[in-house]
DNA sequence: AGCTACTCCTGGTAGC
DNA sequence: TGCTACCAGGAGTAGC
């Protein structure tokens, strides 16, 4: 499923062609994506602008909008589960799947998406549509120390906060999983009995198997993921424990296990990720 | 505060 | 071969 390196890679690849462009036309086939909007209403309020800027921030691909030179609102995309940005030259086929279009003055940017999770929203102050979330995990806010003061603040079971976007805002179940594992950090251990050492090797983890992940492009286990351009990514060869569960792990040799935590598949070495015992284990009483 | 359950969806796959 | 049943899961919400 898309997380942070995945929408990274996504916004990469569709800027060149839909940054500067003017949105002359727009088409909705499953009006849901537009997350409550009514299409009357999404219609005025796109058509005509000029997308300025593409950028990312956590999961969400952000395109502002201008109209006559002045700020205009933006488009918020988030894939969830299956969602997919591609550009067409004019004149190219509807690509399948297809739930939202925008016709721009050259080509198109359409929005496809399987499962209908995914969202292409327009708001008036994206800002704020976004301030709920939490630091970008490779941006400056993410400090060390911020994320240690994090883990002591609140007494929760380390994988569900890690997924919490208000905590820090990116990451997914397959590179909680990832850095999980690299930290050596079980992800039933509650977040307040983690030591400074591990914080800090969590945060190491983290920021480097994201770095490494956009490098590759992103990750593309099963049939859904693909770039902008059409191609898979390449991080899921490296991947140490996501759907690797009865495989050997690659550091120690013990069979991976899979578990479900907080309704997730959920996959861990038994022998790199000792499992918690009393009040490191979150959600018992010590 | 933080947990679980439920909802939204459908292609892929396992089982027969 | 063809059918059915079940699964995956990000995020929002409700209820305990």
């Amino acid at each position: 499923m898309p997380e942070l390196p995945e929408v990274e890679t996504t916004a990469r690849l569709v800027r060149p062609g839909v940054e500067g462009r003017r949105v002359r036309a727009v088409e909705v086939e499953w009006l849901r994506t537009l997350g409550g909007s009514s299409e009357p209403a999404f219609r005025a309020a796109v058509v005509g602008t000029r997308i300025a800027a593409v950028h990312r921030r956590a999961k969400f691909v952000c395109l502002d909008l201008e109209r006559r030179g002045c700020p205009a609102g933006g488009l918020l995309v988030h894939l969830r589960m299956t969602g997919r940005l591609v550009v067409t030259a004019p004149r190219e086929p509807v690509p399948e799947w297809r739930k939202v279009s925008l016709q721009l003055d050259r080509g198109a940017l359409h929005f496809l998406d399987v499962r209908k999770f995914g969202r292409f929203t327009f708001h008036a102050d994206p800002e704020a549509a976004l301030a709920h979330l939490g630091p970008e995990p490779l941006g400056p806010e993410f400090t060390e120390e911020a994320l240690w003061a994090g883990l002591r603040s609140r007494r929760r079971a380390l994988k569900p906060l890690l997924l919490d976007q208000s905590f820090v805002a990116g990451l997914g179940n397959i590179y909680v999983d990832e850095a999980l594992h690299r930290a050596g950090l079980h992800p039933l251990r509650s977040s307040a009995s983690v030591r400074r050492a591990s914080a800090e090797a969590l945060h190491q983890a983290i920021r480097s198997i994201l770095a490494a992940a956009i490098e590759r492009e992103g990750s593309s286990f099963d049939t859904f993921y693909r770039t902008p351009e059409g191609k898979p990514g390449e991080y899921q060869h490296l991947f140490q424990v996501y759907g690797r569960g009865g495989q050997p792990c690659r550091t120690c040799g013990s069979t991976i296990q899979r578990l479900v935590v907080g309704q997730r598949g959920t996959h861990v070495c038994p022998r790199c990720q000792p499992r918690p015992r009393g009040a490191a284990l979150a959600g018992r009483r010590p």
